[in-house]
DNA sequence: TCTTGACTATCACGTTACGTGAGAGTGTAT
DNA sequence: ATACACTCTCACGTAACGTGATAGTCAAGA
């Protein structure tokens, strides 16, 4: 039996980890000394101590590890939540690697110090649509993209004919730090075509009029959609200089999407209507 | 100017976190209502918040950022921040790729079911040592082992003659869970070859006695230093079967460090005393 | 004018895996 | 008796927001 700071040196676990696992469970000491209240571990426990720090290398919460380590679970699952671990750590890896090309870019362009690339930004009317839509919890563009190839391929195995460009909406601001967000993927549909595709999708797919707008703010975007927001800077520009304030979502309509990323085509979309939100306080006339 | 969510809606950030911008300083609103409390940013704002944004996904902490943005660096030292990011997001690729492998590694052994290796430990006396020390706070091993190849160089060029292997004593049990512990590399020397080396290392390195120890529980490990966990279970099993307990820090004796990572020799010791802590609490025995 | 609904605001607490003292008790050696 | 090395239990701090709870604002419709 050891005292807690020699089973910290045997460990390589500092003694507040120690306690903390105890704390919450995780790893208990053997004894605990009623009187002092002392923890006194057994060198039996470095196993499963090992164990644990293994389980928390690959990546795993602590909650999950006391689930693995607590429900005894068959070998053959513990091996599949293990590959699953390993496939997220390759994605991280290959995530990484693409922050670094970003750094690369970034860093080009602070050499060539401020770029400020403005956009052509025209003022269209939409008509209503009828649509098919999904929404769906994404992280990221490709991932929204794979999503959105599914739903296509979905349609037309069901045969529903697609009458015009798929496009993207971001509902509701809902924007979340962990890139995660949520879209909804909707494809314009002939509706006559569209038969019983929300059963059979489960409920999954829906049907509606995606309504029409008077004034849409609409700016063409050549490039990875990776890069697109510096054609929201743009896009916010004339809004404002123009008088304009934005009164719903974003739409994202999809104009072409093949071969590299930086050859898709993509037109952006804020519905908006005239009235300035003023600089200063809005002035109070007094009548007469 | 725009409302809190259209901004949201433009920079495609939430708008709890424009919110928590503005709270910590980092992108205050150009405008707030006094009556009311809303936010109102202009188009403006939206380029400051992009690079933000950019510093974020390069890994800076917000507090750097704010410091970035605020001091107005000249270019080239914001350059140069930048390349030590890039290095350091290199770094991490790399270590991400090294988890990779242990995953790897932990995928056969649970494969191979249990594998408990036993190592051979000896009790042996070790004389004090006059050495040379210096502490480190070190990530990995891999640092540590650099760390005193470089102070092996300082220790050459400055003419002090080393007499034995080099060692790493584990300080305090003060590990620490991000990785980071204090380490101190000690040579032993020959005394009369020391000179001013203290002075001129500019007091990083010390020479002092290290002290000898009666009851060594010791261990010869041969591989890489990053598996060595495995050996102090064996020591610890040892210890406690043989009625014995910890009294000091962990020497790590360097017996050879060349070539492969698998092909170095580590001798682990700790010194102990006899004197079992009971599994029991202690028995009172009653005197006569 | 009142109500509804969409939006905004400010607290305040939750998250993860511990680190960092503060203040107090324990165990052993001098 | 006292020093010291060690242990304990709170309790609060961390980073970057998320998640309600509750309340005030704004424009449109009845």
């Amino acid at each position: 039996m050891f005292k807690i700071s020699d089973f910290s040196r045997l460990s390589q676990v500092s003694v507040r980890t120690l306690r903390y696992y105890d704390e919450i469970g995780l790893l208990k000491p053997l004894q605990v000394d009623e009187g002092s209240g002392y923890r006194y571990y057994s060198i039996d426990q470095l196993q499963q101590l090992n164990r644990i720090l293994a389980l928390k290398d690959l990546g795993f919460e602590l909650a999950q590890i006391f689930q693995l380590l607590d429900e005894d679970l068959p070998p053959a699952q513990i091996r599949g939540m293990l590959r699953l671990k390993q496939a997220e750590l390759q994605l991280r890896v290959q995530s990484e690697q693409e922050r670094l090309v970003r750094v690369e870019a970034r860093l080009k362009q602070i050499e060539m110090d401020e770029v400020d690339l403005t956009h052509e930004v025209a003022l269209k009317k939409v008509k209503p649509q009828i649509v098919a839509s999904s929404r769906k919890l994404a992280a990221d563009i490709k991932i929204k993209y794979q999503l959105a190839s599914e739903m296509l391929d979905f349609l037309k195995t069901n045969g529903v004919k697609q009458v015009d460009h798929m496009l993207f909406i971001d509902h509701d601001g809902d924007y979340r730090n962990d890139d995660l967000s949520v879209v909804e993927i909707a494809v314009p549909v002939n509706s006559s075509s569209v038969g019983n595709v929300v059963e059979r999708s489960g409920g999954r797919i829906t049907v509606r009029e995606l309504p029409g707008v008077n004034a849409m703010a609409s700016l063409l975007y050549h490039g990875s959609p990776a890069t697109m927001i510096e054609a929201y800077q743009s896009l916010g520009r004339w809004i404002q200089d123009n008088g304009y304030c934005i009164t719903g979502p974003c739409r994202k309509v999809c104009l072409r999407q093949e071969g590299e990323l930086s050859a898709y085509l993509t037109e952006i979309q804020f519905p908006v209507e005239k009235g300035e939100i003023t600089d200063s306080k809005p002035t109070v006339y007094f009548s007469g």
